[in-house]
Formats: C-alpha cells, sequence, structure tokens
DNA sequence: ACTATAAAAGACCGATTGGTCTTAAATGCA
DNA sequence: TGCATTTAAGACCAATCGGTCTTTTATAGT
C-alpha cells in the first residue's frame, strides 16, 4: 500500500521536528510542511499529535540501538565492544542518528515534567540502553576480560551520563572537543580500572 | 516601589515555569495562573514573553552561582573546593535551585535548536560556569595542591559534562542514585588523578 | 476499463496563543 | 485628605493551536 509510505514518512520528519524543537515547540503544521501534507494526509494516519510523538520516539530509538549494533556486530571481544559504545554515543556529537542531538536523552529533558506517555518511554529507553551495556559488562566479567570487582551497572551508568551530558555539552557550543574529551576519559578509565 | 516586588514575583515563578515545562511549554496563562495576575499586571513589568523568559533564566543562573559561592566560601584549600564543587552538582538532583533540574541544561537542551537569545544565555551561562571551576583547578596548580599535568579546562569540563548528565539521570528515573554515582566516580578520580 | 477502496485535501471548528489598549484601583507623596 | 502616578484588571484582537469531517483524488484488484 502507499499509505504505508507516506506514514514512514511522516514518522521521520516529525522524528527529526521533535528531536530538534521538542513537543511543545512543533506544531501539526510544522509537520505539515515538512511532510508537504494537508491536516487529511496526516491525521488519515495518526488519530492525534501523541500518537505521532509516540511513535516519533520510538522510531528514533530504534535508530539509536540500530548504530550501536551495527558497530558492535563487527567487534569480537568485550574489550571491544566497550570501547565501540564510547564511540558509538560520541559520534551522537558530530552526526546524530537523527539531527538535534541525542533523541533519547533531548525526549527525556523535554518530557520529564510535561508530557507523561513521552516522559516513560524515554526513561525506558534510556534503562534499556543501559542494561544492554550492563549485558556487555557482564560478559567482560564472566570471560574474564573485566575485572571482577567492576560494578557493572554502575559503570554502564556512568558511560551513559558522561557521554550524555557531553554530547549536550558539545551541541551548545557548537564544537566536538568535549565529547572528545568524555571518550579520552572513558577509555583511559576502561584501561585502568575496568579491563583485567 | 510595590512593582518591583511584583516584577521579582513574576521572575521567580516563571523561573520555576521555564525550568519545569519549558520555554514553548510554558503559557501567559501558566504565568498568570502561578503569579495570581492578570494580563495586565504582567504586561506591565515585560514587554512580551521573550523578555520574561530572558530575565527568568538570569534570575535562575545567578540562584546556581549563588549555590556554588556560597557553598565553596567555607572552604579554605583547593581540594576541599573541588570536592565541594562535586557535592553542590550532585545537590542539584534531589534539592535542585530551581524546581525542575538544573535550569543552565535544562535551558540548554531547550532552547539550542529553537530559541538562539535563549541558547545564548545557556551557552554563555555553562561556559562561565566551566570557567569559574577551571579557576578554582589553575589555583590549585600553582599552590601545589592539584598535579602539573591537569589540563584545568578539560578536568572542568569533565566535571560539568558528568555531573550535569546525572541530574538528568537522575530526574528521568526519579532517584538520586545516579547522582550518587556520578560523585564516587569523580572524587575517586580527584584523588589519584588529580591532587598531588 | 470499471469499480470499490484507500488516501489525501482542505474547509471548518472551538479553544488558546501572545500581545494591545483602555479603564479602574491601589499607592505614595504633598 | 487630596491628587498625581503607578499598578493591575480585563476586554479585545488576529493568529495559531490541535482536531473533525466531508469531499475529492489516487490507487489497486478484477
Amino acid at each position: 500500500m502507499k499509505g504505508e509510505l507516506t506514514k514512514e514518512k511522516i514518522i521521520e520528519r516529525s522524528a527529526e521536528l521533535f528531536n530538534i524543537y521538542g513537543y511543545h515547540g512543533c506544531s501539526l503544521s510544522d509537520i505539515m510542511k515538512a511532510t508537504k501534507l494537508k491536516k487529511g494526509g496526516i491525521y488519515n494516519h495518526f488519530k492525534n499529535k501523541d500518537e505521532i510523538a509516540l511513535e516519533a520516539f520510538d522510531y528514533s530509538y530504534q535508530a539509536v540501538i540500530k548504530r550501536f549494533r551495527s558497530r558492535l556486530d563487527h567487534d569480537k571481544t568485550v574489550t571491544e565492544k566497550l570501547n565501540s559504545i564510547i564511540e558509538v554515543f560520541a559520534s551522537f556529537a558530530p552526526e546524530p542518528v537523527v539531527k538535534g542531538g541525542c533523541p533519547i536523552f533531548n525526549t527525556a529533558v523535554d518530557s520529564s515534567n510535561s508530557h507523561p506517555a513521552l516522559r516513560e518511554k524515554a526513561k525506558q529507553g534510556i534503562n534499556n540502553l543501559r542494561k544492554y551495556i550492563e549485558i556487555k559488562i557482564e560478559e567482560g566479567k564472566a570471560n574474564g576480560e573485566v575485572r571482577q570487582d567492576v560494578v557493572a551497572n554502575e559503570l554502564s551508568t556512568l558511560l551513559i551520563i558522561t557521554l550524555e551530558g557531553a554530547i549536550i555539552m558539545s551541541r551548545v557550543n557548537g564544537n566536538n572537543i568535549h565529547a572528545d574529551i568524555a571518550v579520552k576519559h572513558l577509555k583511559g578509565y576502561l584501561e585502568e580500572k575496568v579491563l583485567a
């Protein structure tokens, strides 16, 4: 069907708009302009703006996960995977998956006090990502690549907060050096404190 | 004059609203409700919504700086000051200066692609804060408390991104453990890599 | 090619947006 | 206490918001 393509186009374009401008900063007429559709063409596929935003977040989240997977699939050792995780995060600064920065943290900040349903999705997105990293760390502990005294969920959290903070800082300053500082620091930390 | 008090009330209340809901998520009628004023009472002091938002940011920024200063004033050594910086940041998670998280980073994320004037203010706020920390580090290098191989502006950036990332993560999860993890990590880092 | 159906257009809706302006009330000084 | 001035009220405005519904157009199966 043709409609399915249209729906995907709406999702892709609004994912970008929501990521750049936030839920309240992006209106239906913005989406209409971006998709070159009129109201009827949009509401034929979605029952309201919320539904667009929610599906757009899912799309963005999957895009983030896809970048992690496609990179980590090439890695054989946990050591390589942990370094890749750091690099993929940092890549969100110069080459965002969706224009406007990391959609997960952006949505978290944008929605956390104003849009419960979106906030819940962002929260789950973050925690899924954290769990994903945690499992890699546990794998490293199991096969001897990672020290036994490393607390997987703490390290996972540390990686995410440092890199997400860096991405935001880089975006505000229009400069990637902050992301680079985070990468350097975390890689050094891995070497000295995490890897066996 | 009475009007001055009213103006301050408007700024304080809207600082909170903007911090919680963002610029586009907070309407004039929200501000009217929060201040118990009608439109005339508000536009008597400000020429438009932008002016309120800009002055509200200044207010929030000063409140952040004030918390840093009042805490760091008690510290004698640079070592104490650096630990205080970490603790003050972390305090923004359980006890925000303005309800809704750190107003500087919130504004940065909220405005960075949609409100140039506000974005510029947030950018300057972040960089002033970074400079402030950088100077403390340089003081430590000068008096021998901090190692000579520490790059002040890198360490300053690292502290901010890690702690700001943690604050956001804590807010989304409604839980301070992420801020605590950041504190623990950074204090350990200070001990091992920064302090002489 | 005809037709049933899916897709998109766009007029229309009430509510709300940010903002203006006139009017009324509160304030502070003499 | 009287009066000028400051402060706030609130009616009013055009524009825009998200959303509905009918109509037209495009598509796809026969």
